[in-house]
DNA sequence: ACCTGAACACCGTTCAAGT
DNA sequence: ACCTGAACACCGTTCAAGT
């Protein structure tokens, strides 16, 4: 079968979601694909390049429905949890979409409908893009959290178990030294990421509704 | 010199910094060290278990000071401005720190002052935790944005220089496409990290204090 | 007991030789 | 022109031999 780009691509994803991400080597994708390595490099310079375009896949499989008849903020909420959703489709890539520089046109798109969102709603140009840096700091952060992967990209535990801020298992904490963290335990231990992820998002939700100078419509 | 795991892992963190996290390779730290490679190994399991130790150091770093005669959401402030910190003293040991799960008493820490500050601000455990969560992943979010690294963990440009969202050496955008982004180039480019990170952070810091119950004191 | 060189099974990428 | 094997300069870690 001809090798191409996207199958290049594909094939890296693929390597990344099942056996983590610092499986994805040149080498491994090559024999992946029946060829030899260097075949590769006549579709992608190099494996940063690679990487950008893992990245760029995953951006542009997001799906952005827009329901013209809901409020702003019901459609921020929306353009939020397509974001968020990459976590659980793609949760190894995960990393590699957060980290690196988000100036490819795949990336920008979302970016224009959230600004476009808000400028719609009233905000002007520059509270606009403050209030989208916010919301990508606070998904950003949210994926991270979610994902929780090491440098090398590949998850510490398997996906879905706990990470066990405190399991019995664990060296005891000094509750003299952490009353709170001790005393919380059992809130600590339940993760429920789509609640968290909620509280937050609905958190900033009404604080930028708070700033929104005079209406429009 | 004696060899020492702190020795090593302040090494780690110096080759971090100068040359971008992935130069850290046990070889690299090794020479760095005057030493055999494998001597690293008779303080340090693993390269894994080097970068925990480099998150916990940086993690340990954090300067948490409170002021008891502010108000709970100026404490609250402080303390997310400590952790933004990070970023500035150690830009590149960030993403080693944020890709890690967050379990060690270093990283407890901080949670327990956060939660202590809620708590006493009159906010119930459960309210207390997802708080915190909130501010976490948006801290973490900012950090990310604002290292901007690879996977490798090297940074793709030069620190403190532009992501350049829109340079003119781009790809133009189609404007008719991404009417929001082009029109508003001049506030994606202005980047301020600090007044970014402000804006998010008051954001959150009203929209919890909206939340908060009956008075305590 | 602590230390460490050699070796193993990997990497990404260059380069030159093949078609 | 497109393709690719050999080679180079790296990795982390095991293992066995040294002290």
């Amino acid at each position: 079968m001809q090798l191409t780009r996207e199958r290049i691509i594909t094939a890296a994803m693929e390597l990344i979601e099942r056996d983590g991400a610092n499986a994805v080597s040149m080498r491994r994708i090559a024999s992946e694909l029946g060829t030899g390595v260097m075949s590769l490099y006549n579709y992608v310079p190099s494996r940063a390049a690679l990487l950008d375009g893992v990245a760029d896949q995953v951006m542009s499989s997001i799906e952005l429905t827009i329901d013209p008849g809901a409020s702003w903020e019901d459609q921020v909420r929306a353009q939020a949890r397509a974001f968020q959703q990459i976590a659980r489709t793609y949760p190894r890539c995960t990393m590699v979409v957060v980290s690196r520089p988000a100036d490819s046109p795949a990336t920008l798109r979302p970016v224009e409908l959230a600004l476009a969102t808000f400028r719609s709603a009233g905000f002007g140009g520059e509270d606009a893009v403050r209030a989208v840096r916010a919301f990508i700091a606070y998904i950003v952060g949210s994926l991270v959290r979610e994902v929780g992967v090491t440098p090398g990209l590949e998850p510490q535990r398997p996906l879905g178990q706990d990470p066990a801020i405190l399991a019995a298992d664990r060296p005891i904490l000094n509750p003299a030294e952490f009353p709170q963290v001790t005393s919380l335990t059992a809130e600590l231990m339940r993760r429920d990421h789509d609640a968290d992820f909620e509280f937050g998002l609905d958190l900033l939700v009404r604080a930028v509704a708070d700033l929104r100078p005079a209406r429009r419509s």
